[in-house]
DNA sequence: GAGTGGTCTAGACCACCGA
DNA sequence: CGGTGGTCTAGACCACTCT
């Protein structure tokens, strides 16, 4: 059992559990809590850093729903064992591109406004036929051709241009406009790359790809988005961390 | 906004927030509760339901994490639109396929106690070339091949039989042994199978599939399994909700 | 300004675990 | 048995959104 030392601002508009998440994490993922390492008891540790036991809980509940925490009633809280890593969350491509230090670029294939297609438009909640934004981009990190992504957007963002696209990724320009998405529901696949598909991504027709069809849901409920993605398998793999409840 | 009607039992061992949260699910699940439909405010909510507004609130969290509600701040809280499907958590394949009645059947290709590879023993925190259980069989379901399973357990698993599998699902034999699996990494690609694939799948040599590599931790966090499988790409696929923090 | 969800507290009792 | 996390309460103040 380690004793924490926790910097916690209650000045700070940054809520408490936040803050003691966040730094939690680092300290975590930087190894100054190695795996294994007990956390001491709630009761203690609330006491210990002037905080209500529920705040501290919540904190904990962050992490144990990243999987860098477990628990165990009559026992307590450890840190994981195993290697730590990042699990993902509802980002773009683009982001985590950029974070990685890959140097995302986004050539724009084509910008209509276009009738939905049925799937498209079930998945939007719209008439099919209905006019609807269609992009069609290639991603490219580090000069390399990664992924061919398909989206159609509802009418009411057809202000969205190629140099747009092409400067910044979807997700941020929804952002800029207010849009905040809540909840995606994904389908992740594998075929066979179509001849089109080989020629854009720089690969062989035939070549496995991994699809990923994507609907995705702002903080209104309404559907903001029907993405449907085709990723070079040799260059891309999704990762996810799943917990039990 | 409407009436809810639930049945809350305050003698039950089960949570009351949990037995809001299962019922809210199976109104908005059953349509009861269109898509669209807001919930009143959660102070008066809290106060016709008889419970504290915490409570109340841990239980339509638990819905939010699902994608079922979704909430904005000084708006109110409403049933997500869009067609509602069951999101998925950390469930076996075994568990998948018999609820979804597709009578899940298991041949047992392998079971040896061998040396652990390099990429399991890492998984698995222990050093190369140990002992473990190597376990590699084919999961059909409705007569035909779906998966390619091969997984690693630590020796002291070394009891499970080819029958004990051949009978159960591998997680529902771990519960068995009081292991409770509460994390797991998941990776997944596609690649194209090789001819052994192929061959033990029914397909040809050539098709693409999806690779899913998983670790699993349980409940004290130690690495209880290290599973890498492979799918028939043409009928399996991969599906998830995803929520935003 | 009125109404909403977001955060936080101090205390309580319970269920489960290990010695 | 003592120690741990799991649940629950009644109240409070705040930040945000809409009109």
């Amino acid at each position: 059992m380690t004793r924490l030392s926790l910097d916690i601002d209650r000045a700070s508009p940054v809520p408490l559990y936040f803050q003691v998440a966040k730094q939690l994490e680092e300290q975590i993922t930087a190894g100054a809590l190695a795996p294994g390492t007990k956390l001491g008891n709630e009761v203690q540790l609330a006491a210990h850093l002037g905080l209500s036991r529920l705040t501290l809980r919540r904190a904990i509940e962050e992490l144990v729903g990243k999987g860098l925490l477990v628990r165990k009633r009559g026992v307590g809280t450890q840190v994981v064992l195993g290697q730590v890593k990042r699990p993902v969350e509802l980002t773009s491509l683009y982001d985590d591109l950029a974070r990685a230090g890959q140097q995302p670029a986004t050539q724009v294939v084509r910008r209509d406004l276009a009738a939905a297609p049925e799937d498209a438009a079930a998945a939007l909640g719209i008439a099919p036929g209905s006019t609807v934004l269609y992009l069609e981009r290639v991603r490219s990190a580090a000069g390399e051709p990664l992924a061919l992504m398909h989206n159609w957007l509802p009418q009411r963002f057809g202000r969205i241009t190629a140099d747009d696209l092409a400067a910044r990724g979807l997700y941020a320009l929804l952002r800029s406009a207010g849009v905040t998405i809540k909840v995606a529901r994904q389908h992740i696949g594998a075929r066979k790359a179509t001849a089109r598909e080989a020629a854009l991504l720089g690969t062989r027709r035939g070549a496995a790809v991994l699809t990923m069809q994507r609907t995705a849901y702002d903080d209104s409920g309404v559907a903001v988005e029907f993405a449907s993605h085709v990723y070079r398998a040799d260059r891309y793999s999704f990762e996810s961390t799943v917990v039990s409840h």
